[in-house]
RNA sequence: GGGCGCUUAGCUCAGUUGGUAGAGCAUCGCCCUUACAAGGCGAGGGUCACAAGUUCAAGUCUUGUAGCGCCCA
């Protein structure tokens, strides 16, 4: 083996291998009584992996290689959906950039556009997601729009259709004016601007005087319906039933009564404009108001405004209003004024509520059975609190607007005939049967919300509507992994449509993950320039290159500006590269239950010298195997220590795996690989491989030990562990063509003993005291010392004995001597272990103030745990309720602070004295 | 306005059913000791945001306050 470790190589010989023979398939371990499944998210089929993918697949993947490890049947899903908006985005403005519109081409050419650039740029993903390691059965892939989830879709349509759970109506909705479709309500951001309130006159129609309203959109003036007041307001009782004129137009509208106006709100008088709010929608509902929509649908001024203003774009009409309300002494004044509008998440562009045809799905039938599969324990959320988020917005779900005007995506199977009588159904036969041969039919344009189709995913990806062995023995899945950004999009839809459609819940746990911030908690986004590409953490990149791929495309020279000087200061060495496993560990080791999760450089750094730390780890044991290994040999005490310490390892990688805690998980494997097995059984297995009675159960144990731990680090840190498994194969007496068709060692009881616990707990602390005593003292640490030992009883004597080869390496003990009781010790510094007092002889090496100072510490310290414990105890209340246990442990506490007080102090004016 | 979070060492975060506050990184010493300097050994560093309450005992439970954040309307 090499002397350091080297991702790079070791990842490109696994890579493809993998693959190649198969392993990640889901038709492995079969006939295992258990099946585990996992729905990989479907990213978006013509984007690239960001850093929460990364973390999401590193979750399901360690999810996955665990279960697959137990035996257990199992199959991790992938695919990518067709993300109906950003993908015909994406498209349009590359023909755009030719000066080319996508009506100009027609339907026809422009979806085989689309389908060119899936196919041009759709596998990016798909090869990152390789680069990460993702075992995922790549025969089984699917896209939303394959034949098999289309048909899916259509047959969900039909169904829902004819249930009455999906109508076709004219009501308001989101438009995006840019984009010129709908949107749903999810997909509409509220942020706070800064803009105007205008205040505005309107004159009574047969009066003298004026009624005083605010207003944040002064062009909509030209669709008013209405002004209204509320009923209980004092101030414009009267007015109610007046009629006033609509400035700039010739109509008059009448001033009304309605419990929806604020009072308190802008001069408590607004104008209703039933076309273009919702607010206002339903108040003109109620009052049978006549509805004017006045714009376009690419929001200019239409046929429904005055002349003058026809054709202006909506911000242009809005200037123009001012201005001419101005003109007219209309205009009061105009105050800055902060306002929420709803913007289009996908164009930014401020939306409208527009009046136009649309398809809805009525949630309502379909969330009380969703709500109740979680609030019954059979869906659990993890952590459990997000239930009260999906509550909260499941217990007020609006209907949801599935239509979308575009072309990308699966067009909605409804068709019409020349009186415009819709027949809903699988295929334009079907249609024509219900329509009647000789009628002419034509199929409604619109294609459905992506998000349809992903509501179907975790059973069309196994083949509903037909009944396959996947669909029975994979569904329902066990556990979705995502973010709580699209609980409402995607999680609490797949439950409403997985129970109506499959009649049983999609999966049984829903882990929310947190979400993947920069290291200064920032969200990462294209815009601010602050993204990671996770490939290049594994490959790293220089400072010009990140700068290159931050900066370019940008529209703001200015953002550039920042965005270098930022990242420069940041990534001023570029980024080395660290290689995927350090990576998975570093998502491992943050997977918290925590909301946000910050990354840092530092912290991928220490999980790369992690691994480091692991290869050479292996590296020592191979250099340490000579011959075949006796799994029979005797083992030494530290053998069973560390055996037994691993039992427990095991234990408790088990529970947090259940528990999902990944964070703690990869902690104690840290902690075991770093602290026990390197830092302390490695070097206690130096000495004993030198002794003939001792040797041989060591290197069963080192190999044992090991092979086990790279078992259960395989599903975090997977290349690594197959190389050490491939190069260590000999040694480990295995035969497998992969660490993967290893069995997850299971904890085994009878080595998880007690016994040894005691005596190695002995040698660490004599050994830790010894070199506290050398660092304190400044004496070398290899520089062999002479030491007493004084007050020992029984046990302290046969662990000396045993030990001696142990503390000559690890504390550089050349000679433990024994001391009688009574027998004077000449000038020395002290330690102690329990009772037994360590005296390491001055003879001129040792600087006796520093001595004094180290002992006046020492007892300082116990001197605070004394009045801690003494005060504890001589309260009696805690003395009689606090469980005996626990009062035992301070009693003991105690003993042992008085004991080493009274030692330390001897021996402290002992030393004064000199 | 409604809901959900967060506040623990210089930084980033763990902290189980209440029982002496932990890790990594950073800092400061000393060491290139034959697995590993991507390393070893040792050390320093915390009024657990604040206040009150329950309890023998509160980082942990309850209530309130302050600051920050997210979601929904």
């Amino acid at each position: 083996m090499e002397k350091t470790y080297n991702p790079q190589q070791i990842e490109a010989r696994y890579r493809s291998s993998w693959e190649e023979q198969n392993l990640f398939s889901s038709a492995a371990n079969s006939t295992n009584k258990n099946a585990y499944c996992i729905m990989l998210p479907p990213p978006n089929v013509t984007g690239s992996l960001h850093m929460g993918h990364a973390f999401q697949h590193t979750i399901m993947d360690v999810l996955t290689r665990y279960h697959r490890a137990g035996g257990e049947q199992t199959l991790w899903q992938p695919g990518t959906d067709h993300a109906g908006i950003a993908t015909q985005m994406v498209v349009e403005r590359q023909l755009a950039a030719q000066n080319i519109s996508r009506d100009e081409i027609g339907r026809e050419k422009f979806l085989e556009k689309v389908w060119d650039w899936k196919a041009q740029s759709g596998g990016t993903i798909t090869a990152q997601m390789r680069r990460m390691g993702a075992s995922v059965d790549w025969q089984k892939e699917r896209f939303t729009m394959d034949e098999g989830l289309s048909a899916a879709v259509r047959k969900a349509f039909v169904e829902l259709h004819q249930e009455g759970l999906i109508y076709r109506g004219k009501r308001l909705v989101n438009w995006d004016p840019v984009l010129q479709t709908a949107v749903s309500d999810l997909e509409v951001t509220n942020t706070e601007e800064n803009g105007f309130m205008f205040f505005v006159k309107y004159p009574f129609a047969d009066d003298d005087g004026y009624m005083k309203i605010a207003t944040t959109r002064p062009e909509t003036i030209l669709a008013d319906g209405a002004l209204a007041v509320n009923p209980a307001d004092e101030r414009y009782k009267k007015m109610v039933g007046k009629w006033v004129k609509v400035p700039l137009t010739d109509r008059k509208i009448p001033i009304i009564a309605d419990e929806y106006v604020d009072m308190e709100f802008g001069t408590g008088c607004v104008k209703i404009t039933p076309a273009h709010d919702f607010n206002d929608w339903e108040v003109g509902k109620r009052h049978e108001m006549e509805i004017i929509n006045l714009f376009t649908a690419d929001a200019k001024m239409g046929k429904n405004a005055p002349n003058a203003y026809q054709g202006l774009d909506r911000f242009a009409a809005r200037k123009q209003i001012i201005k001419d309300l101005d003109a007219q002494g209309l205009l009061i004044e105009t105050k800055p004024h902060k306002l929420t509008p709803p913007r289009g998440d996908r164009s930014g562009t401020i939306l409208e509520p527009y009046l136009t045809d649309q398809w809805f799905v009525k949630v309502a039938p379909l969330a009380e059975p969703a709500i109740n599969a979680v609030k019954n324990g059979d869906i659990r959320f993890v952590p459990e609190n997000w239930n009260k988020t999906y509550y909260n917005w499941m217990e007020n779900i609006q209907d949801w607007c599935i239509s979308r005007q575009i072309w990308w995506g699966h067009r909605i199977p409804a068709w019409y005939d020349e009186n415009g009588n819709i027949f809903v159904a699988y295929s334009l036969e079907d249609a024509q049967k219900q329509a009647g041969a000789g009628v002419v039919l034509k199929q409604d344009d619109d294609v459905l919300d992506t998000w349809f189709s992903s509501a179907l995913w975790p059973f069309s990806t196994l083949g509903w509507p037909e009944k396959t062995a996947d669909l029975a023995r994979f569904y329902p899945t066990d556990v979705l992994v995502t973010g709580f950004d699209i609980i409402f999009f995607w999680v609490a839809r797949m439950i409403m449509f997985g129970l109506k459609f499959t009649g049983e819940i999609p999966f049984k746990d829903i882990y929310i993950t947190g979400l993947i911030r920069d290291g200064q908690g920032q969200k990462m986004s294209k815009s601010k320039g602050n993204v990671l590409d996770p490939i290049d953490l594994i490959d790293g990149i220089s400072l010009e290159d990140l700068l290159i791929k931050r900066t370019g495309g940008m529209m703001q020279p200015k953002m550039a500006d920042k965005i270098k000087k930022q990242t420069k200061k940041e990534f001023a060495d570029g980024i080395p590269a660290f290689g995927t496993d350090a990576l998975r560990f570093t998502f491992s080791a943050l997977a918290s239950f925590g909301r946000d999760i910050r990354f840092e450089l530092k912290r991928i750094e220490g999980y790369r010298n992690f691994c480091n730390k692991l290869w050479n780890a292996s590296r020592f044991v191979l250099m340490n195997i000579d011959g075949k290994i006796d799994n029979n040999a005797k083992l030494s005490i530290a053998d069973e220590w560390i055996l037994a310490r691993l039992q427990k390892a095991k234990s408790k990688v088990e529970k947090h795996l259940q528990d999902y805690r990944l964070d703690l998980m990869s902690q104690e494997l840290y902690e075991f690989v770093w602290s026990d097995y390197c830092g302390w059984y490695l070097e206690f297995s130096k000495p004993l491989l030198a002794d003939k009675a001792s040797k041989a159960g060591t290197q069963a144990t080192l190999v044992k030990v090991l092979g086990e731990m790279i078992i259960m680090l395989h599903p975090i840190i997977p290349f690594i562990t197959e190389e050490i498994f491939s190069q260590c194969n000999n040694i480990l007496g295995k035969k497998s063509a992969s660490l993967m068709n290893e069995p997850y060692p299971q904890v085994e009881a009878n080595l998880a003993t007690t016994q040894s616990l005691k005596q190695i707990n002995w040698l660490q602390t004599f050994i830790s005291s010894i070199r506290k005593i050398r660092s304190d003292m400044n004496i070398a640490p290899n520089k062999p010392l002479n030491c007493f030992v004084q007050n020992f009883n029984k046990t302290d004597e046969e662990y000396l004995d045993k030990n001696a080869n142990i503390l000559s390496s690890l504390a550089k003990m050349q000679t433990i001597e024994k001391l009688g009781a009574d027998e004077q010790a000449c000038e020395s510094v002290t330690a102690l272990v329990g009772k037994m007092k360590i005296l390491i002889p001055l003879a001129g090496l040792i600087d006796i103030e520093e001595e004094i100072k180290r002992l006046k510490k020492e007892i300082d310290k116990l001197k605070k745990q004394q009045t801690i414990s003494n005060a504890k105890l001589s309260n009696e209340k805690f003395v009689n309720s606090a469980p005996e246990a626990i009062v035992k442990a301070e009693k003991q506490r105690l003993t042992t602070a008085e004991n080493a007080i009274n030692d330390l102090s001897k021996q402290l004016k002992k030393i004064t004295k000199l």
